[in-house]
DNA sequence: CTGAAAGCGCTTACAG
DNA sequence: CTGAAAGCGCTTACAG
């Protein structure tokens, strides 16, 4: 295991008595090669613990074994774990990754490209910061496979991954209805974004298949704790009957909640809160969960969208990635009553 | 900028009318050349938009500008800031990272190094789990650097790169003192952790230097949310004086918050809290926070980290990364009345 | 099926 | 200061 292991393939061709290139060709699997012949290389470069000179064989094949990622915001924080399971997944496959952080800064694009040119990059990852900015395709600079996630461009038929918003409300309001909640408001953060755009249109679908209407008008503010809980101020002042909020984020919910408990109310039996974005972070050994929330699950998004660019299985397009429900305290522990 | 574009050297050194090794001296700095030639085929390379081909470069070189990068659990809550801020920082530095992720699986550490090493890594980050587990150290299997991040290895001398829970600890204590608290509290996790014992160790420090005792002895328990506010509960009932507690992470402060306003005190007008991990997400836009925390600067360890195996200028052996005070409202508003 | 040879594009002693 | 040449270690047509 000695980093002056340095076994060559001319070594095993050696010992081998074969020439480099029957070497080469027995190791590889491809070209004509008798079984004998080739198990005997096999034997001998595995006794001899030959690696493959990795350099050389990006060189040879101008393949770099690296995928190159462009980032506008790598450090933010729904950003991270797209990120990260990226990174994962490419290492996984023996990738390597190369991040070029353009931090909003649409000039720096074109220098971003040209270092992943110049390192011959096998495929590069478009990492964007969410549905709100669309980003610039840079498809066409390249002649390896580009990918999308975590936003979407402007330019149609490229691979896009994103959460599927949709989803997430909907699941948030079939899991309600599921308890049994009849009266089911919703807090949303900014106005006009397309992540709450989404997941309105998701709760309210589930509404209406039940045949319900919500419990009030949708409330837009922003993503924060303050808001969630001036919101909760404003729907219980309205006397809006509800037993249930479905929260824009967790924030938001976790601000309904504090009100909800002042103004007396149980949390859940009297008012069951969902919120969205599983930001509890869990540790080993802890087992219960606090805030009902749907995790939108980035980290596996940035893996699919890593997949596509090391194997391009996917057809190319827009990918919502599902998201999925995480039942804690704010909504368990109660029966369907049908 | 398109991909077609490969000049090469022999390109620019034909086109400036001059030898292949002449050109590459004077691109690379090395080597007399005489200022004329250099600033010339400096000025012919320009043109010709020339990129040398950075891998017949790590070919020749030897060096292939990428950092393994040795994970025990690259998608822990704790470990996916410390990787970000790593792969950023390398980034920054034209160098790309290969993961390989050994699970908590020691006899996967072997494999692990091999690949790096027939990968011709410039270097190796291994990335640990905090400070309750131990790492083996790998320094001894490479001739290039080794350091450690977010973990301490078995192996005097390593470079390891871990953060700084007295100061955390510490920086909680001062602040609450300089608020005017002077019965403070301490509510943490397991028992018997690192990180729970340095923060202690922080917290009394503070305390003692301003000549008071801790309210109460510290409760231990576990790290999550139901724990601060069955510890919480603990505290009211036992009759403690307390006008702060300082709660081992930010699930532990905001259980305990929860406890704090259904007996009805008011925070932080009648007890201040502080967290640690700075948990809470800031989304643009939003400005007030909620709970004061201590940020423990994983992200900044990583790069830090990061730079170490890229440049190495730091002393070797462990080295103790700062955290940061992060006001919210859980302490915010209250004038220090000495 | 097997081997001799060229080639990937750069760096770097070594002569001149 | 400049150039001819070898070398990094592998892959892959091309002959045999």
């Amino acid at each position: 295991m000695s980093e002056r292991n340095r076994v060559t393939l001319s070594d095993v061709a050696a010992v081998a008595g074969v020439s480099l290139s029957t070497a080469s060709r027995a190791l590889n699997g491809g070209g004509r090669v008798s079984v004998e012949t080739r198990s005997h290389i096999a034997e001998v470069a595995r006794r001899l613990d030959f690696r493959p000179n990795a350099l050389a064989q990006s060189f040879a094949l101008g393949r770099s074994r690296t995928i190159g990622i462009l980032a506008q915001n790598s450090r933010g924080a729904f950003t991270e774990p797209v990120l990260v399971g990226a990174v994962a997944h490419l290492g996984s496959r023996e990738q390597a990754c190369l991040l070029y952080d353009t931090g909003f800064a649409p000039e720096k694009l074109a220098d971003g490209v040209r270092r992943l040119l110049a390192r011959r990059v096998d495929g590069v990852l478009v990492l964007g910061d969410g549905l709100g900015t669309q980003l610039r395709s840079v498809t066409g600079d390249f002649s390896v496979p580009v990918v999308y996630a975590f936003g979407l461009t402007d330019r149609p038929g490229d691979s896009c991954y994103v959460p599927d918003s949709e989803m997430a409300g909907r699941l948030a309001g079939e899991h309600l209805l599921a308890l049994g909640r009849r009266h089911i408001a919703h807090i949303t953060g900014e106005e006009g974004d397309a992540a709450a755009i989404g997941r309105e249109r998701g709760l309210l679908a589930s509404l209406a298949e039940a045949g319900l209407p919500p419990a009030g008008d949708t409330l837009a503010g922003d993503w924060g704790r303050a808001w969630g809980a001036a919101a909760c101020r404003r729907l219980i002042d309205s006397g809006t009957r509800f037993d249930a909020v479905f929260c824009g984020n967790d924030q938001i919910a976790l601000g309904a909640e504090s009100v909800l408990r002042e103004s007396g109310r149980h949390v859940p039996d009297d008012v069951a809160l969902v919120g969205v974005d599983n930001w509890e972070y869990v540790i080993s050994g802890q087992t219960t969960r606090h805030l009902t929330t749907v995790d939108t699950g980035l980290s596996a998004l940035g893996a699919a969208a890593a997949a596509q660019v090391a194997d391009g299985r996917d057809a190319p397009g827009v990918h919502s990635h599902p998201c999925r429900l995480v039942v804690g305290a704010t909504t368990a522990g109660l029966p369907s009553d049908g």
